[in-house]
DNA sequence: GATATTTCTAGAAACGTTTCCAGAATTTCC
DNA sequence: GGAAATTCTGGAAACGTTTCTAGAAATATC
């Protein structure tokens, strides 16, 4: 820069002026400027502008695993949609563990970050409360609900979601209806068993508990938990998976069952991600659209950034009927 | 910091000394300013110490698309491995769009990030080249080659794992093998080329030249190019797609001219991604593993960093077969 | 043409660290 | 116990910008 106003002719505090677009500054001047910025090839340095101005222009991504295509999609249009407004995006995976998610909380706020997008491993950890306590950045969640602290929020409605699903099931004759998801330590858990449980109201059908499976979002535990479900003397004819990793636990134990989805059971999951029509055309869904919620955080937040009052968003799903659930229930599995 | 050295009593440089584990620092000052600092709250503006310092302890990852599922986990264990070495990691998509990428890379530098892990979208690119000129940082990349700027590479050994594929399929008596893939302007194509040649060569069988397909990593592209290439005249028995993209528009093309995957063509992926086995059980690929392939990339760039000089690594790739493979060729398609 | 007003420019301080340098305090040695 | 060697500490400069302040130049007004 210093040698940029040397070349100019002029002083730093001009250079300075004519490239951050600042209103004071003659024609006469920005020409020289720009002329000698394009010959010496000068480009200013993001860091010392945050240094000074406060601004980082970065905001942070903190999610549980970016391996889940799921959350790669949000990721990728959460991203394009900062970038377009000039924002980078760091990236961080919690791994599912507690102390990591802090940790990666500190260094975003070491960072200075203007902003963050999270999606939390738990709303009841003592840690991750400290961990936004201390936080001075606005903050956006997906698809968690928090007390005692500011933020905006998207979040998908699957309480609609699953009880059109449920409710087609019991249209369908089904009765137990197997319900795998992960830990309702999380609202998008607790949505699910809402709606769940609603359909079944609706219809004045009683829910037998033990149908119910929520822990972990991880394919072990889906996996596990609907052997079991499917492997003991009262077998449910349907089931319901919440999220890829379920989906997946689930198909593999049916699999090793040697049940067939579709005609031994009913399945429907939540969640798709990309290609889903290609590798599992027939699997009826609760739908979700990946790039309007990446679109609607980046949005989000950057309207909280500029002073807005925090939001919360809902982005509504989908029930699509596809063949895994359109047959009739059957009773029991002939052995 | 000017804060705990009042509160500990003693000289901003001082508590520096204690903060980032100066030698020549007495235990009583030590437990001073510590205390003090726990007091205080006090954490470290890793922005300052950038700009001191002149490290960012930040690194970009460039992509064109982390909604590809397979360079999601690349990305993921490339972050925890960055992650453990106390960096962070800037995501940037190009979205297949050359000037996104150089102006990507333009962001990184004026960042000044400590080094770059790129999957380039064209190798041929002449914006990408001035970029590369530009860098002031070590360069890793992943999957390509490029020449007049030193760098280190990740890449997998795409010429073996074709080679045998194809030998696979030629000698289940296969003559027409359609290879679907992206552009050749980049080394993994051109290196799944040379292993898709050398099998023909090896068995002294001609290629013909129609069934390559090579031009971009799209679902699109390789849906249309199988959609033509099975509605021809001269119908392959067996194809290979390159990518996750490609391989869901092969399945789309093959199913929409009815034609069933190991038995009316033999059927090789190149490129598996989470959950492979669960959507697709059947179908044989050429596997990478790609935690390997994004820890590896970490700790490579992070060697250069360090000074050492740039390496090219290579990860190994594996022919699996499975069932979408082991039919005979079926010359004619009955209409 | 002199003064008042407006527009533009230069210099310097500030952002929060690290690190250089010099000097103070402590220890070692005879 | 005093000089020399060693260890430790404080002040200040530096990193590359932005922004404040004040003053210079240009324009407008009578």
């Amino acid at each position: 820069m210093e040698d940029v106003a040397r070349k100019a002719g002029v002083a730093i505090s001009s250079v300075s002026r004519v490239l951050s677009g600042h209103p004071d500054v003659s024609a006469r001047m920005a020409k020289k400027v720009e002329e000698a910025t394009r010959l010496l090839g000068y480009e200013p340095d993001i860091l010392a502008q945050s240094m000074r101005s406060g601004e980082t222009r970065t905001i942070g991504f903190i999610i549980t695993d970016i391996s889940n295509p799921l959350f790669a999609q949000v990721a990728q249009s959460c991203e394009q949609e900062l970038r377009k407004m000039g924002y980078s995006m760091i990236l961080m995976n919690s791994d599912g563990d507690e102390a990591t998610e802090a940790e990666n909380f500190g260094v975003l706020r070491r960072r200075r970050v203007d902003g963050i997008i999270a999606s939390l491993i738990s709303e009841k950890s003592s840690t991750v409360k400290t961990s936004l306590q201390n936080l001075r950045s606005p903050l956006v969640l997906l698809d968690r609900q928090i007390t005692g602290y500011e933020y905006g929020s998207v979040t998908a409605n699957h309480f609609s979601g699953l009880r059109d699903a449920v409710n087609h099931l019991i249209n369908q004759g089904h009765r137990e209806i197997a319900f795998v998801s992960g830990t309702a330590d999380v609202l998008i858990t607790r949505e699910r068993l809402r709606g769940y449980k609603k359909a079944f109201a609706d219809n004045g059908i009683p829910i037998n508990e033990t149908n119910i499976r929520l822990g972990a979002f991880s394919d072990e535990f889906a996996e596990r938990q609907t052997y079991l479900l499917f492997s003991s003397p009262s077998v449910p004819t349907a089931i319901l998976t919440g999220g890829v990793g379920a989906t997946a636990g689930a198909i593999r134990a049916l699999r090793s069952l040697n049940l067939t989805i579709g005609s031994d059971v009913s399945f429907i999951a939540i969640d798709e991600w990309p290609m889903f029509d290609v590798v599992l055309p027939q699997l009826s869904s609760v739908y979700r659209d990946p790039d309007m919620i990446g679109r609607e955080s980046a949005r989000l937040l950057l309207e909280i950034m500029r002073g807005a009052k925090p939001r919360k968003t809902v982005i509504e799903t989908h029930f699509i009927i596809r063949d895994s659930s359109t047959n009739k229930p059957r009773i029991k599995k002939q052995l």
